[in-house]
DNA sequence: TTTTTTATACGAATTCAGTCGTACATTCGG
DNA sequence: CCGAATGTACGACTGAATTCGTATAAAAAA
């Protein structure tokens, strides 16, 4: 029987998952540009973590060259809703209701966002 | 000059924080019986994470008694907020929006808690 | 061609979460 | 009173995340 395999990726790789994201494709290098933007890491931490990630299958690489090109192996989309899913039960009792409204209760949205939450709900109740 | 201190429950003790936020206050076998629930652990293990927990200043005792009382140190709004925004900055790219979006997209929420939340969206709107 | 820069690989240290066993004290039932 | 149950303290182990140093190869610059 198979297995269902679990990936959930630590915070620093999703650091480096959302370069990816971004840039579809990125040499070690270029993400650990962009992370340096905003942390103080070395290049070796940046390459470990991303030789790691592709020994876990988070990301694929061509090392057909000397400077490997890696890319995310993850669905954005699925990653989020199983993060945000395991976040509503540990920290929101389950009630994703709950979450909603604590991040739109102080947060800055703007008209046009609401408007497309609201359609959103339109479009979920007519079901 | 004094640092901002950083709380960041682990996972096990965001489990043990959802039950004190709910009963408000509990002993270590309270807080056990609740996890064990859902989760095989051993009481030793509970009582050690909530030692560790009061070290850290994230709950408060009376050990006036030999059955020590405990209470959640930290407050559940903020605790939730503190850590949504940082899930908004990770995985969301600061986006609440798209936060929202994905939790509600597929997720069951009821017809009055959709109305809840229409609600609020509707005097987001009007300010 | 020599030197410097840029890559990857890899081993090792550190830290932390989570788990539990064991020791020991207190309380409770009989 | 005595044994079982219940409570806290605490040390220790495991596994994972993170960090970085060093070795080595390749490429680029001088």
């Amino acid at each position: 029987m198979s297995v269902t395999k679990y990936i959930k990726p630590t915070e620093s790789e999703l650091e480096i998952l959302q370069v990816l994201w971004k840039k579809t494709t990125a040499t070690v290098r270029d993400v650990h540009e962009e992370l340096a933007k905003h942390k103080d890491v070395g290049y070796t931490t940046t390459l470990k973590l991303m030789q790691i990630m592709h020994e876990k299958g988070i990301v694929k690489r061509d090392a057909s060259l000397r400077t490997h090109v890696y890319q995310s192996a993850v669905n954005r989309e699925n990653t989020q809703k199983r993060l945000l899913n395991k976040m509503i039960d540990n920290l929101f009792g389950g009630s994703t209701t709950q979450l909603v409204l604590q991040a739109l209760g102080e947060n800055k949205a703007t008209p046009e966002e609401i408007e497309k939450i609201q359609l959103l709900l339109n479009n979920l109740k007519r079901n």
